[in-house]
DNA sequence: CTGGACCTTCCAGTGCAGGGGAAGGTCAAG
DNA sequence: CTTGACCTTCCCCTGCACTGGAAGGTCCAG
């Protein structure tokens, strides 16, 4: 299969492949005599799981992690499990410092919710920020 | 005075003060003779407000239009108020998503509880994802 | 008059996940 | 035998807000 057929089926852009391959996420394919890249079907698969990692909010880094304790033979449960426990633990905080943000700009937003353009000096730019 | 002694003032570097300049948030400043920067005590404040629209969560290319309001003559208060509003719609939303993504990672989490890698097949990389 | 702290400009890189496009090779259909 | 779709490598660009460093100029104290 070439590159851009592979691409269609995973959902993705030939551009996209190659750039998988340069950062470790697929191995090296096969080539043709001609020089084009020749994919088994089972890559499809392989890209999936690379999907299903960014779905789950990891890094391409962490995904290679992954992939590389598999192709090391190893089952890489355990790695998942830890980098589902941190991811988490980033959201949790990301989100508490989205809803302090949240607060205290609905709060700014109450407060300029009459604008009274002449109470604003030009020094502080706008007395509402 | 001179670049680094506003940049202390401030709370920032001299290296992003001429960075400010380039992106337009601080006027050209003023040259000493030997063309050092020589800026007059009130450009804290304005630092000081590029600040404040940072913790709102603005980027420095909208702190910027408000600047220009401002410098235009106008009283920038009702942009203000469109831009905090607009930043308010854009937090709900990031916010949506992490939660979401938070409730995905965590089933995934809990399903990973007791890892079995017998039951992860090399194909699907890791059965927990 | 020398050393060190400060200043100047300019170039380049950071992290993340690709995208754009040039220059050229290959393949199948008509 | 040509056309058009596909492939190859290569390098640069994106957004965001800086940061690092090189090469050189200036200012002040000792």
């Amino acid at each position: 299969m070439r590159i851009g057929e592979l691409a269609e089926r995973a959902g993705t852009t030939a551009k996209t492949l190659r750039f998988y391959e340069e950062q470790g996420l697929l191995p090296p394919a096969e080539r043709t005599p001609s020089g084009y890249r020749d994919y088994a079907p089972e890559t499809a698969a392989r890209i999936d799981f690379v999907h299903r990692g960014q779905a789950a909010g990891l890094t391409l880094a962490q995904i290679r992690q992954i992939l590389d304790i598999r192709d090391g033979g190893a089952a890489p449960c355990e790695h998942v499990r830890d980098l589902l426990d941190a991811r988490l633990a980033e959201i949790e905080q990301q989100i508490a410092q989205l809803t302090a943000l949240r607060d205290t700009i609905a709060e700014l937003r109450h407060d300029a919710a009459q604008p009274d353009p002449d109470s604003c000096s030009a020094d502080q730019v706008c007395r509402y920020l």
